[in-house]
DNA sequence: ACCTGAACACCGTTCAAGT
DNA sequence: ACCTGAACACCGTTCAAGT
């Protein structure tokens, strides 16, 4: 009995938020976020579910967490610094991207919690350097700010949905295809579409629209 | 004992399927969508939770019906025919846009199901139509309609959270502010954003880009 | 101080039984 | 044919009790 719980807590020593945060990651990263629960943890753990809560307030504040760290991941390493201002902005989103986009959970993660972590504000402030290098003024770089916040979160959260115009198509019925002439013409347009080139476009064509005001 | 199942289920007549959308359209429209269960929505009817799995599937069938009816809801009307071909799309877009807004739930529905009904090809159909008239060539079209999909999608998933930098940095100590000069700098603008204006605006730049390919 | 078992108020859904 | 109660395998979290 004493053996087993040795053999449970010894290991890795006192409970704390930190082992805890990294435990969470882990599960989230080998199962997806949908199971993370506060007993699957206590379990990666090897601890009872409910002394997880001496050391976070509630399962909210696991996943606030897991979102800071994610955020820091993207910011900790140094963000492309192009020569040619509009296309440092391009790549510097589509560096927040390409890691979001490795860590689809984000989306589920940031809707329950309502929220971003502090450490999302660094992301926002390399975004507005290089807006200011492009020239953008303050009006312009807050506008460009918030479209694209919202146009990558969007690709995202939409993820592989986003061939679902063509997979819904592509399950109609002949007689059902037949009402969507438009979409006949330019599916095989739609289904030559590579995720991350079609990020990387709108993303310049957003970018484009609003240097050119 | 009799008297009370007949005034359960007497009033409505048998219960169907369309009876069990409504009724769940009622409980989302009314309390959220997370407050929508089969307990809650066989409250909501009068009748035994498993009353309903006689007429649906499961609770990912309703929430495709309940989405099926938004897709329905925006597409039923005529959508706006501007003669300007550029502001025909953009015009057709804030109607989404504004269908989408006034029913956020459709954000934690869409996430649950990863799927969209088949009525929202009607959406695309309406928007690739607007684009041929504005002269994108296919893979352009295509391009766009993905993009545009993605950054509506992403304002509604990021709604009131999007001011989420101006907030989290009004939380900030004057010592953490500090380390955000680029913010420091746009924040006024930032703070006098409103988000119908952002939305278009950041359509219109997204559709200059394009259509000045 | 730190941990934990039992319990509460929930879920979606299966299964066997009712009419 | 249509409906339903009991039960199963889950949740997050409270509370009182253990060391």
């Amino acid at each position: 009995m004493k053996d087993g719980v040795r053999g449970r807590v010894g290991r890795a020593g006192p409970l704390n938020r930190a082992r805890i945060i990294r435990a969470a990651m882990r599960v989230v990263e080998r199962d997806g976020v949908e199971v993370l629960t506060m007993r699957r943890l206590a379990d990666e753990i090897g601890t009872a579910p409910m002394s997880l809560y001496r050391h976070v307030a509630d399962k909210r504040e696991v996943l606030l967490e897991l979102l800071d760290a994610v955020s820091r991941q993207i910011t900790d390493r140094p963000l492309p610094a192009s020569s040619d201002p509009g296309s440092r902005l391009v790549e510097t989103v589509v560096e927040v991207h390409r890691v979001l986009e490795a860590n689809r959970w984000v989306v589920q993660a940031v809707l329950a919690v309502e929220e971003l972590p502090p450490s999302a504000l660094r992301l926002s402030e390399h975004m507005f350097a290089a807006m200011r290098v492009a020239g953008l003024d303050e009006r312009t770089a807050a506008a460009a700010h918030t479209a694209i916040w919202h146009y990558t979160w969007g690709h995202v959260f939409f993820g592989h949905l986003s061939a679902t115009s063509a997979r819904a198509y592509d399950r109609e019925e002949p007689t059902g295809r037949a009402r969507y002439e438009e979409l006949a013409h330019v599916m095989p347009a739609m289904l030559e579409q590579k995720s991350q080139d079609v990020f990387r476009e709108g993303l310049k064509a957003m970018v484009d629209g609003f240097l050119a005001r």
